[in-house]
DNA sequence: GTATTTTGGTCCAATATTGGCTAAATTTGT
DNA sequence: ACAAATTTAGCCAATATTGGACCAAAATAC
């Protein structure tokens, strides 16, 4: 686990003798002992921009350099990124409970439990989706077969219509239990292969599954449907096969 | 804004200087963190439409550019879609108030998810249970089969027995949902209805088909496994139903 | 149905801001 | 006195912001 500082036990903010902490410590590594405990809670989270070095150098009344330094430090930790003309980004994220399980959670168990969860939800979906439940699966087809060439926003328009998918199921607690998956699934190691997996092509034949997939349900055929889901994570899981070997 | 003077190197320094919140970094940066947090705050929900990019701008008193670039990161993290025409919408869900949904679950929604994942659990509980865990579902059947005449501890026997079959599967991802199952399992309105359905006798039937899918498991028997356990849902089902309706 | 309005998508060029970097002078700690 | 850290100043390249204009899709008014 990453324990910051905690070199000492003392935390109590107004004791009466007081020990200084790392934040008291002049210069660049007080500053960077500083931003790192802002980080930790939240005032800056994931994506968030810090202030721009001059901003941070005027606020805490000492000259760029020593901000730079102490940002330097905390880039070395993996906490933030810089990027030229635009800014210091936070790249920390703060563990979520489902992080742990992220972590652990392989694309091919992954991939095992929605093959249970998926033509579960395909068959209720066909069984109770309204017509508004089609439509909102109709859009995300569409915003889906529109990243034709982008692994990023592919995968996100791809939990997308899955998310919508379950929806269609009207059972809450199978939505719910869904976007734990899509969370899984962004965390987990297969977002790290989706470079070397989503070609173009791919992406291509994904969709067409998809098509024939919300057709399918469009029309209430159930056969085709379970067809087509069982294809769909059977492509899935043999692309990861394939790109595991590489 | 602030700038405590107390920056002296000396240990008298108590004052700590407050970084500036993610929300007053100007710039697009800083409009994305303060909508994000309303998106995370509630102030727009899921499926909500934002204001107008020009409205914003206005309100923001910046360019209707400096609105796009805050959008465009926004989108990126998934947080919102963009329809020409229409608008910017909210896509993010509030993420499982854990609490709420065993609530809001019933215990027919909770059979339908079931129906998806129990088989899949049986199916690859069949091809990875290894001779220890073959044992330690062999003890938790012995434990709920010692249970004929109470529900309440029917019940948590029946829960560590679906666990330890869901361990058989070496499939970690499918423990945690397992567990998460049975959580809400416990929590939700079916436990009210458990002494009006789990009389003796349907304790019974189901202990025999609980030993039934351990004889099944143990031997690798895919075929009995999997009728077996589609009857124990069915018959969960059908108890449940006929309870309703008394 | 058609016309108008509203909405996001796109492009442009001038200007402002940001991090990357260097160098010498100064302060700080030992 | 010495070494390390900090300050100061300036410049560079990359990016962001601005304000304007026009486009295309969708919603609304008629």
């Amino acid at each position: 686990m990453t324990s910051p500082t905690a070199t000492q036990p003392s935390h109590s903010a107004q004791t009466v003798s007081r020990v200084p902490d790392a934040t008291d410590v002049g210069g660049s590594a007080g500053i960077a002992a500083q931003l790192r405990r802002s980080i930790f809670e939240g005032v800056y989270e994931f994506s968030d921009r810090l202030p721009a070095e001059r901003h941070l150098a005027e606020t805490f009344n000492v000259s760029r350099g020593t901000i730079r330094e102490a940002l330097r430090r905390l880039e070395e930790l993996g906490m933030v990124t810089r990027e030229i003309g635009s800014g210091t980004f936070v790249t920390y994220r703060e563990f979520a409970e489902q992080a742990a399980i992220a972590d652990v959670t392989s694309p091919l168990e992954l991939i095992d439990v929605r093959f249970g969860i998926e033509p579960q939800m395909v068959r209720l979906a066909i069984a109770n989706a309204t017509a508004i439940d089609i439509e909102r699966l109709h859009k995300a087809l569409a915003r889906v077969e529109s990243t034709q060439n982008d692994p990023e926003s592919f995968t996100l328009a791809d939990s997308e219509f899955h998310l919508s998918l379950a929806e269609c199921t009207r059972n809450r607690l199978m939505v719910w239990l869904y976007q734990l998956i899509n969370e899984i699934r962004t965390h987990s190691q297969w977002d790290s292969m989706k470079d070397t997996i989503l070609t173009s092509e791919r992406i291509a034949k994904y969709n067409a599954q998809h098509r024939q997939l919300y057709n399918a349900i469009a029309s209430r055929n159930i056969d085709t449907a379970m067809a087509t889901i069982h294809e769909h994570l059977e492509r899935a899981r043999t692309d990861l096969i394939g790109a595991s070997r590489k």
